[in-house]
RNA sequence: GCGGGUGUAGCUCAGCUGGUUAGAGCGCCAGAUUGUGGAUCUGGAGGUCACGGGUUCGAGACCCGUCACUCGCCCCA
């Protein structure tokens, strides 16, 4: 009898909670989303880097803060034959400031970096929140500059517009200022919450321990009350910190980029200062947070680097994956039909011959030639390449549109040169 | 981790207050059409009714538990 999970299935064919098979249409958006982010990162002077899908525990306990969710309980980490902690990575900014100090990348700085992949965190499944997913991540190294963060902005919402999501997102920001002006804006805070705290919902009472920022974007109707009359971040940032926020500001209006300040904006994770930031959509429910990052000018030297400040964004491909519209296959392949098994030879020899010759070719295994066709109609060929005895007789082959049905006899010798027109081209059926 | 909803064919769903061999549409396979796809018609395959237990003469329907998905919270991409 073979172990069977609680569900009573066969373990060997059930997937593991919040994961999921992306098949041929999921994978074509996931595909299209990541080459949009690419292709915009490269516009901007980003090279594409990747970093391991684990590292050392440490690496990411030590930087996304000792108590954050994420750190205390979404986190896949086990040790491994050797007795070492390691984790699957649960974002990828830290792995990225980890690759940076490895290579001693500090002496080619400025930096910056596009990557892409999976990302593990164990969080309760819902839609747009897997236990594995992915995400396109963008960072540069080695600029305190706020044009950085400018750069890195633009680069999202063009990315965004480019996925043609513009009217569907929104980019909210705000600014977290240094080290300095958070200390003080967090003690003004707890004073604050401190003469409010019979008013506030439980959630809100313990992340005054944790993170009391995070009050701030509660979601409780009460929270929300007091938060409207809570002291801004805003309006108590020291001189560099409010310099550095109008500089980016500027900046951002001479990109053309809209944006709406939201002082409710905070980071979860305890490496942020400066600029934080999110473009986010009412399309997706409770996980409207598509792109998010922010200036992370203290991680590298948390890390024992040496202090490089850091700025950048991840998005989640999935998220923008269920929001962009269908995609259409890019290239239709051409089918090459025998008439006949006794054919399948010569035409697995022609299919080999348009194959190398750079044409997208599907040959069908077995089958009527009927059949054969609705085969090529369902695969969406652009032409039906057809031999059968005649054509061979004459050397030549039977090329079928299969958008408009029309046929021509064309000989062997340029069957190239004719199917040119047939390269990477959709019909538009 | 907390609260709510849902779970019937590959997909979308029907199945009335528990009652004989569980249905439809789409899709799939085959034929009508032995050198021609998309349309139409005909036929066919495909289901331990999520899983386990209970109530009952009898459960896809009711009860309990589990699992998965989903909505909200939490968290976050």
């Amino acid at each position: 009898m073979a172990a069977r999970t609680k569900a009573g299935r066969a373990p060997s064919v059930e997937r593991v909670r919040g994961t999921r098979d992306i098949l041929a249409d999921d994978m074509r958006r996931h595909r299209a989303v990541e080459e949009a982010a690419w292709a915009t990162a490269r516009r901007y002077g980003f090279t594409e880097i990747a970093t391991p899908v684990f590292e050392f525990t440490e690496v990411f306990a030590r930087t996304l803060g000792e108590t954050s969710d994420i750190v205390t309980k979404e986190m896949y980490t086990f040790d491994d034959r050797s007795g070492d902690s390691v984790t699957l990575r649960p974002e990828f900014t830290a792995g990225v400031a980890r690759a940076f100090i490895s290579n001693g990348l500090r002496q080619q700085v400025p930096l910056k970096f596009f990557c892409r992949g999976p990302m593990f965190r164990y969080e309760r499944p819902q839609k747009g929140r897997l236990r594995q997913f992915h995400q396109v991540d963008v960072e540069i190294l080695g600029v305190a500059e706020p044009l950085a963060d400018v750069e890195v902005i633009a680069l999202g919402a063009d990315f965004l517009a480019g996925l043609d999501l513009a009217d569907k997102v929104k980019l909210e920001l705000n600014t977290l200022g240094d080290a300095e002006t958070r200390k003080a804006y967090r003690t003004k805070l707890l004073a604050y919450f401190a003469d409010h705290r019979g008013k506030l919902s439980g959630d809100s009472l313990n992340r005054i321990e944790s993170n009391p920022l995070r009050v701030l974007d509660s979601k409780d109707e009460g929270d929300r009350e007091i938060v409207a009359r809570a002291p801004r971040i805003t309006d108590g940032l020291n001189d560099a910190s409010k310099r550095y926020f109008d500089a980016l500001l500027d900046g951002l209006h001479v990109a053309g980029v809209a944006y709406e300040i939201n002082p409710r904006l905070v980071r979860g994770l305890d490496y942020y200062c400066h600029a934080a930031f999110e473009f986010t959509t009412q399309a997706l429910g409770a996980q409207g947070t598509v792109l998010a990052g922010g200036r992370y000018d203290g991680l590298i030297e948390m890390m024992g680097g040496t202090p490089t400040p850091g700025t950048g964004w991840a998005a989640g491909v999935e998220r923008l994956a269920m929001l962009i519209a269908e995609t259409e296959p890019e290239v239709r392949p051409i089918a090459v039909v025998p008439v006949g098994a006794a054919l399948e030879g010569p035409v697995l020899e022609l299919a080999q011959r348009l194959r190398r010759a750079g044409f997208t070719v599907d040959m069908g295994y077995s089958g009527t030639l009927a059949k054969r066709m609705r085969r090529a109609d369902r695969i969406g060929a652009a032409a039906a390449v057809i031999i059968g005895e005649d054509e061979i007789d004459r050397d030549a082959a039977t090329v079928r549109d299969m958008a408009s049905g029309e046929q021509r006899e064309i000989a062997l010798a340029s069957l190239e040169h004719h199917l040119e027109r047939y390269r990477g081209k959709a019909d538009g059926r």
